[in-house]
DNA sequence: GATAAAGCTGATCTACTTAGTCGGGAATCT
DNA sequence: AGATTCCCGACTAAGTAGATCAGCTTTATC
């Protein structure tokens, strides 16, 4: 999965937006760009997008700026996904549940239904005000618990195990 | 997260070479490619980028084909997704522990640091043979069972609730 | 040995997406 | 009025996705 520009921007705005002081104060897109290190007006633009969606407010002029529109208790990273980058799961296109692989390939469409259930299990889990208060939901919390979730997974293609490469040996 | 086209034919190219008959027979790239209505030579691309990674084996010629290069039961989806897609999570080029986002944003590392760890826990637990036989893993298959994970989620920008546009009301 | 079947490689192509930028307009506060 | 801020659509440059193609090498069969 990658995690676009987009969403990742999008969602650290919010996260500013919910930890302004005092609560519900508006907050200009260029304060945000400043703090986050973020292009400005490409910022803006997410934040519009945000706001068509309903999750921000926004008012101009000299007291401008954007303001959540709901609590962020009730915002969850995957509705910002969803508003942002479009479905948590698709499989080349379509719905893993309208996906339909012929033959023995078939279960693979029970496959991605779990990857999408597991996507949603922390994205829709987690909200904007967990993530001001630094404590995400116990079930979340639990998969940062093994350190293994923490550590890298090695590029399959460097460096093979078992049998290094020999002068003579063209694995062509 | 979006799966590409290039892996759903690799992991179902896979899953035909695992249940090759009699086990271990050479496949052709054509066979596949018709039975599971894949462009050929596309697929041939992603035969090459397998066998280049040992998890297939080739021959050419009269009886050429593919074969798995190890037991199906020691291959992940993670495995091939590794290959052919690379990383399984990337914050905006990123990798998850390496992306340090500022200030009171900074918890949304841990975040998705937990989106790897949730798609991790599918696709590094269910194995090539998993997908032949029809039975994922059971912590998978639970996933399943939940008949929310069956379901669509609505489209955000789509009928807003509560309030339909009016002809005079400009959202606006 | 000729021939046909398969895979191997690298180049190429088109369409789309991503990540931005820009200019001008409209609302709002002082 | 003037400064400030958001609003909107257009534009662009680079990269990726999803293929397609030509020409070559390897291998088995006649």
């Amino acid at each position: 999965m990658r995690v676009s520009a987009s969403l990742d921007y999008a969602l650290r705005a919010m996260v500013e937006l919910a930890a302004a002081e005092p609560a519900g104060r508006p907050v200009k897109a260029d304060e945000i760009a400043a703090s986050q290190g973020i292009p400005s007006r490409f910022l803006a633009q997410l934040l519009a997008e945000l706001r068509r969606a309903e999750l921000v407010r926004s008012g101009r002029g000299y007291a401008g700026g954007y303001w959540l529109a709901v609590s962020p208790a009730d915002i969850t990273v995957a509705d910002i996904a969803r508003v942002i980058d479009g479905p948590l799961a698709d499989v080349h296109g379509l719905s893993p549940e309208l996906f339909g692989p012929p033959g023995v390939a078939a279960p693979t469409r029970e496959l991605w239904i779990a990857v999408r259930a597991a996507l949603r299990s922390v994205m829709e889990k987690v909200t904007i005000a967990d993530l001001v208060a630094g404590t995400l939901p116990s079930a979340v919390a639990a998969l940062l618990n093994d350190p293994d979730a923490w550590i890298r997974r090695p590029d399959p293609l460097a460096a093979q195990p078992g049998q290094q490469d020999q002068p003579g040996s063209n694995r062509r």
